[in-house]
DNA sequence: GTCTATAAGCTGATAGAC
DNA sequence: GTCTATCAGCTTATAGAC
């Protein structure tokens, strides 16, 4: 019996065909459920994404519901990579606009799996409770308090933080997760990073200004 | 053969059994799309929340995708009473302060509305592209017109008004789309008025403030 | 480890009694 | 207009040859 590992967990050993067809298999199914939740995805599908035979797929993910978390999984991962570090010593203004552009970069640069997420969210989070509870909450609380500080310390007005990190979360996914319609309402048919920096000069500066703050870029003039 | 109509459309008579079903379906299919997408969404449980049988179901709609054009028809047709007229002498702060509010209490007040809406644009609005360029992109270029007059008259700084429309719709729907993580994270099984209330000022108040502008009630203090 | 064929069960839609 | 029974096709998952 095999040791189950998740791929990319190799030592500098060269990638073997089960951690790639792994990687494959995830990717296509993301896109997958991404676009139509966990019933409304086809196993059949996500084999033609993949360009495996169906079978194989079974044969790497014994069900679809097993395949659908390690999916989940695998996005959990990649968005706690993204989770900025914020303390109660930095400048407000230099964490949030920070924080602010690295949540636009993930949303241009990763929108499928932000869509899968958002899919996750909107129909309960079913799969995702316990993560919720486990990471997030205690994330969330940890950022709160340090947003909380600053507004102790005098260096920013008094917001509520929890509502100002929905803020940040809810403006920046909106590029990824409503992409077809902000895309099709600009006339934007690719977004390039001439948009997602004028989106992120705009987020920082918008939500910035109602903490009373000033982006570190505009802070010289 | 019976003439089409949509039910609500009879003139002050008693709605019809057809009328009162056609409501119920739709209601039932809104929650069920809503959780599942076209594709994952089940005739059957349809027809179990409509408190119906399935056969009867189909008798009202033929098929599973004419009955999802119908609940979308329904939906845009309520998305489309809370478009909030914005005029070019209108004063900014009570005009956007209005509009924010508008859209908070319809998050509020019809998260499962908003949740479908916010699903058929995640899977890339195939039903909806129509809608979206006939309707929602004229009523945005309107807006962002009179946003932009405001701003040559002075009376508000000078911000991108498709942005400023995408940030009022992100960080309004994110209560009703991302309900089940905004509960979780803050401890709250169901929001009341209290909450839109907060929701309500801490958002007019952030974004009047990035747009150079005092919400109309803080106004005169 | 790969791939095809097939089983077992589910789902949309219809037919037809009431 | 209502409801049950049922069909045809699709979908997940497995068995088994290679």
């Amino acid at each position: 019996m095999q040791i189950a590992h998740k791929p990319g967990d190799f030592n500098g050993a060269e990638p073997s065909i089960r951690d790639r067809n792994f990687a494959i298999i995830i990717a296509a199914a993301t896109s997958e459920f991404a676009g139509h939740g966990l019933k409304g995805a086809r196993m059949q599908a996500i084999a033609d994404r993949a360009g495996l035979p169906k079978g194989n797929v079974h044969y790497y993910f014994k069900t679809k519901e097993s395949l659908y978390l390690s999916v989940l999984d695998n996005i959990v991962d990649r968005w706690n990579d993204q989770f900025d570090d914020i303390n109660e010593d930095d400048d407000p203004a230099e964490a949030l606009d920070r924080f602010i552009r690295n949540k636009v970069r993930f949303s241009f640069e990763e929108p499928v799996a932000s869509r899968l997420f958002a899919s996750e969210i909107i129909q309960g989070a079913p799969h995702l409770s316990r993560y919720l509870h486990s990471q997030m909450r205690p994330w969330l609380k940890d950022r709160a308090t340090v947003v909380q500080s600053w507004i102790t310390q005098g260096k920013m007005q008094s917001v509520d933080p929890n509502y100002l990190i929905f803020l940040i979360w809810s403006s920046t996914q909106h590029y990824a997760d409503f992409e077809a319609q902000v895309s099709l309402l600009l006339s934007k048919p690719k977004f390039d990073e001439a948009m997602m920096q004028s989106v992120s000069d705009f987020l920082s500066r918008m939500i910035l200004a109602g903490c009373g703050l000033t982006p570190p870029q505009l802070a010289n003039n």
